[in-house]
DNA sequence: TTCATGTGTAAGTGGAGACTGACAGGTGTA
DNA sequence: TACACCTGTCAGTCTCCACTTACACATGAA
């Protein structure tokens, strides 16, 4: 993970009404405009977190059709697991170079 | 740790500024005008960003009298080690109830 | 055909925060 | 006295992003 990847992750989580996304999302899967509405939240909005959340790998939506024929856009949560301290910040940021370096074809890692 | 901590702990480190900070106080402490300089930045600017380090914990300031009389404010790295996933997400969220029950004085965690 | 449900996006507003320049004050040295 | 350092803060600008309103378009049921 290199520090762009970890500003999208943390600017993503570092946001009042995405925890709140998170939280509601924890329990399972919702579709867009359930979420909306237990959150009281406009779903233009709401699509704006939901996209920034799935930037950052944080959540994956899927669109899926129910059983009388409604598309509903299903979000869940993806799992993640991030340590954070001077290490880990300043090997993002060293890997920044070898992402300079290496170019094309990732290191994975 | 509640929601409002974890917030301002994310946000403060979610910006690419302040990880430079990060990555430049990681050898040992500096000043904030030689800290400014390396980074190419105002001091106002890097004093805010300070100021928003040093709230959500992550750094430390102290004024210090050199020998030559003069007065410099070094700052350096609190450390700190945050793990960040869904569990420990929930977790803070739980927390604020916890901190509503009991008003003053805080658990500590 | 109308209503209630859903997805998706375009366009505009408002406010917080990032950023600059300029100031006032202190010290030691030439 | 003047200069080169330093700290600290105020007042302003500007940009980004959070947020709203409004639209176009589907489906199934009354």
């Amino acid at each position: 993970m290199d520090s762009e990847e970890l500003l999208a992750f943390l600017s993503a989580v570092g946001h009042a009404q995405r925890i709140r996304i998170i939280t509601e999302l924890a329990p399972g899967q919702l579709y867009v405009s359930e979420l909306a509405r237990r959150l009281g939240v406009s779903r233009p909005l709401l699509y704006m977190h939901l996209e920034r959340l799935e930037k950052a790998g944080l959540v994956v939506g899927r669109l899926e059709l129910s059983d009388d024929g409604k598309a509903l856009k299903y979000f869940e949560l993806a799992p993640f697991d991030v340590r954070l301290n001077v290490d880990t910040i300043l090997a993002a940021v060293r890997q920044d170079a070898s992402d300079e370096a290496g170019q094309h074809s990732p290191e994975g890692s």
